[in-house]
DNA sequence: TACAGTCGGGG
DNA sequence: GTGTACGACTGTA
């Protein structure tokens, strides 16, 4: 019996060994460790189908434990009698499963479709990158194994992860790179891509001798590692990017997948065993997060690293509750893929009641204090103890918040607790931290992280197909979610403040005299005493606009707003800036016009900022007729949203696939076409075509027009509309004028511009 | 002018 | 193999 301590990278099932655990010791070791793993299913039913099934799995040469047990099925009011399979060796769980499930298709099977790392977290506690003391028997396999730290841990000693980079030098989308950039620690090498004998050997000899723990890639999962792997078959020249020798890479196929009322294309991956790989532009967010945001991730929802850097948030937040329901003894329902049915009428009604919504006060307004809830959805089904299992269908609307005393707390509530918990504890240690502070960082990623995981749980929640899914439950929420803004504002009134918007978790205020923190504070205490829901000063803006609709002038939009934080931070929501298919050019501009409104402390100095304004949009159209804007600050991304043929009118994204089509590449739902807006037919240059745009042909106009419409959207709080500013900026002629420039217009001034205050005195 | 297509949100 | 529904806005027919 020997004891090893270390972190555990990556753990597996192998059939024929058990789990495989890869544990990076103290003493710097990477060691592949055998643990015994069994695996227990559930089936429950008719008595005649279960004893079928009995003498099946008897008859059957996969070696199972069968026994009789009940336990709780959280969407049943008693416990359920059940037959229990433990399947000795764990790796042929999943195979037997389907099996079982295609020759007993009536009977009900729980914990049937888990996987072996979540199995392993509920059994023994770990998590990836786990601190953990491992105990080995005589036989050098693991007897036990100890965590040293749970995922809760704030500030957890960090793994010595060795990490290698590996990057092609130019973009494959827009052609085959010809090399590569490799580094390691403080090594740089660049391997050419051809020929690719040396290629190989080269990359065979870094990967030995550096022997990472984590190989992180650009374009890793669609085209270095399947070229890799192409080239390494070719030359027959072997290339150990497992760690494992006797595993072979998982390559899970692309697919596109309609979520959040979209489509979603998620390219190939490539799974890698003994090290992880993750590639940098197909980690979901990864750029929000970054590295230690994927640990953090790994952590909290236990899956493992390879998959926590990919995972759309519904199946973390679904990981966390399928080991908190292990942990419970409660079953985990099998996650059958049911056909999405349209809604009927009746589910569209129930569903209308989303967040509470306002009307903002449109114009500009001074000394505004922003108030969100922290968390609201989550922190309500905490506070409310809301869960598919305490949740009484007819719940009305102000009536979720009296839990009964003596109510357990429920299995969401359970799971999101800690890491609620965690969140508030990260927000405190970083009010107070001085910005210098390197932890700052890892800080922030982690609670964007949390952020990711916790605003899913609720929508996850109203998911048909989620496992723990319950309508009412959603709605219970929602309905405690306006209620708790309705009390804020009834607190916000009470005090003498104006409320000038509210918005789903987050409300404007506004009083005479009040501009600084401790003027809010009184407000603050008071909605979590009427709410029971934690609420934080987001932030008191110098001045913040909410804008009108475009079409319509007069009607105000609740979500296009902006504005400058007394911190000289902006905060932005809605317009241009904020959409994926506006060019850098124009979000660029955009923004130097704001930080250039931002100067002024006072909103009604703004106007005054108008003729810089003016002068900076005409140097960047200057720059945009004379061909100074680079062409990639110009390009448009725009998802395809179905198959081309599909289209009835070809938005420019589908005329962008039309060309990689007529060049033989395939496109697919779901995935980013990027292109130049150019003169004549068919209005759009791929930039991903093998031929470069011909700048001569770039529509200028449109281009122009899309640079406007976005200045115009910052300026016409001060009475520069579209038109307006056009003419301030182009004159009659098409060229760029401006009362110095143009003879005709020499003594012009501003005309005094009609713009909406409302200032508190 | 009507309608088809794309985007945001939370950070 | 995992978020809903909806309104704002733009471009096309």
């Amino acid at each position: 019996m020997s004891e090893l301590r270390g972190w555990l990278l990556d753990l597996y099932p192998v059939a024929g060994s058990g789990m495989v655990l890869w544990l990076i010791g103290e003493d710097g070791m990477r060691r592949r460790l055998v643990q015994d793993f069994s695996a227990v299913f559930y089936a429950a039913g008719a008595a005649a189908q279960l004893r079928a099934l009995w003498r099946w799995l008897q008859a059957n040469p996969v070696p199972v434990r069968l026994s009789r047990t009940r336990r709780r099925d959280i969407f049943q009011p008693h416990p359920v009698d059940l037959m229990s399979i433990e399947v000795i060796e764990g790796a042929s769980q999943e195979r037997l499963f389907h099996e079982v499930s295609q020759i007993f298709p009536s009977l009900t099977y729980y914990d049937a479709d888990i996987r072996p790392a979540l199995r392993h977290a509920a059994a023994h506690g770990t998590f990836p990158l786990c601190r953990c003391q491992v105990g080995l028997g005589a036989d050098g396999k693991v007897s036990r194994i100890l965590p040293l730290d749970t995922p809760w841990e704030i500030d957890p000693l960090p793994p010595p992860l060795r990490i290698l980079t590996i990057q092609p030098e130019t973009d494959p989308r827009r052609g085959e790179p010809s090399a590569l950039v490799v580094r390691f620690q403080q090594q740089n090498w660049r391997f050419d891509m051809q020929p690719p004998r040396a290629l190989l050997v080269n990359l065979r000899a870094v990967l030995e001798r550096c022997d990472p723990d984590l190989l992180l890639t650009d374009w890793g999962d669609g085209w270095l590692l399947p070229r890799l792997v192409e080239l390494s078959k070719e030359g027959n020249i072997p290339l150990p990017l497992n760690r494992d020798p006797q595993m072979e890479i998982q390559v899970l196929p692309a697919r596109s997948y309609s979520t959040y009322g979209q489509v979603i294309y998620r390219d190939q991956q490539m799974l890698l065993f003994g090290r992880c790989h993750i590639d940098s532009f197909n980690a979901m967010l990864f750029h929000d997060y970054g590295l230690s945001g994927v640990y953090e991730m790994g952590r909290v929802s236990r899956l493992p690293l390879q998959l926590a850097a990919r995972l759309s948030p519904g199946s973390g937040i679904s990981a966390m509750q399928i080991v908190k329901a292990l942990e419970l003894g409660i079953l985990v329902p099998w996650h059958k893929q049911q056909a999405e049915f349209p809604k009927t009428t009746w589910q569209m009604i129930r569903s209308d009641q989303g967040g509470m919504v306002y009307q903002p006060l449109t114009g500009i307004h001074a000394n505004v204090a922003e108030i969100d809830f922290m968390s609201m959805y989550p922190s309500i089904m905490v506070h409310c103890n809301i869960s598919p299992e305490t949740t009484k269908p007819a719940r009305k609307p102000g009536e979720a918040d009296q839990p009964e005393a003596e109510e357990e707390a429920g299995l969401i509530p359970q799971t999101l607790a800690p890491l609620l918990e965690k969140r508030l504890e990260l927000k405190r240690r970083l009010a107070d931290m001085p910005t210098w502070d390197p932890r700052r960082r890892i800080y922030k990623t982690q609670a964007s992280a949390h952020k990711w995981l916790l605003v899913t749980c609720f929508g996850y929640m109203g998911y048909r197909n989620a496992r723990f899914g319950r309508i009412e439950a959603h709605e219970a929420v929602t309905a405690y979610g306006r209620e708790a803004l309705l009390r804020a504002k009834e607190a916000a009134e009470d005090l003498g403040f104006t409320v000038l918007h509210m918005y789903v978790d987050g409300l404007w205020v506004q009083r005479q005299g009040a501009d600084k923190p401790a003027d809010f504070q009184p407000l603050l205490e008071e909605i979590t005493e009427r709410t029971g829901l934690p609420i934080s000063l987001e932030g008191i803006y110098h001045w913040v606009t909410f804008l009108p609709s475009r079409q319509d002038e007069r009607v105000p939009v609740p979500n296009r707003y902006f504005g400058v934080f007394q911190d000289g931070s902006l905060k932005v929501r809605g317009i241009e800036l904020r959409r994926r298919d506006t060019p850098a050019w124009v979000a660029e501009t955009q923004l130097e016009l704001m930080e250039l409104l931002a100067k002024c402390t006072d909103p009604m100095q703004l106007p005054q900022r108008l003729p810089a304004a003016i002068t900076l949009l005409q140097n960047r159209l200057a720059d945009l007729r004379h061909h100074r804007v680079p062409l990639d600050q110009l390009v448009v991304s725009q998802k395809l949203s179905r198959p081309l043929a599909e289209y009835t009118s070809r938005s420019p994204a589908a005329r962008c696939a039309a060309q990689l089509q007529a060049l033989g590449r395939e496109t697919r739902p779901g995935q980013v076409m990027r292109f130049l807006y150019t003169l004549g037919e068919p209005g759009v240059h791929c930039w991903d075509l093998p031929s470069p745009a011909d700048p001569a042909s770039l529509d200028i106009p449109r281009y122009t027009t899309l640079l406007l419409r976005a200045a115009s959207t910052i300026l016409s709080p001060l009475g520069m509309d579209e038109g307006t500013l056009r003419g301030w900026v182009i004159s009659r002629s098409g060229y760029l004028a401006s009362p110095q420039a143009d003879p005709s217009r020499r003594g012009e001034t501003l005309p005094l511009l009609q713009a909406s205050y409302s200032i508190p005195k």
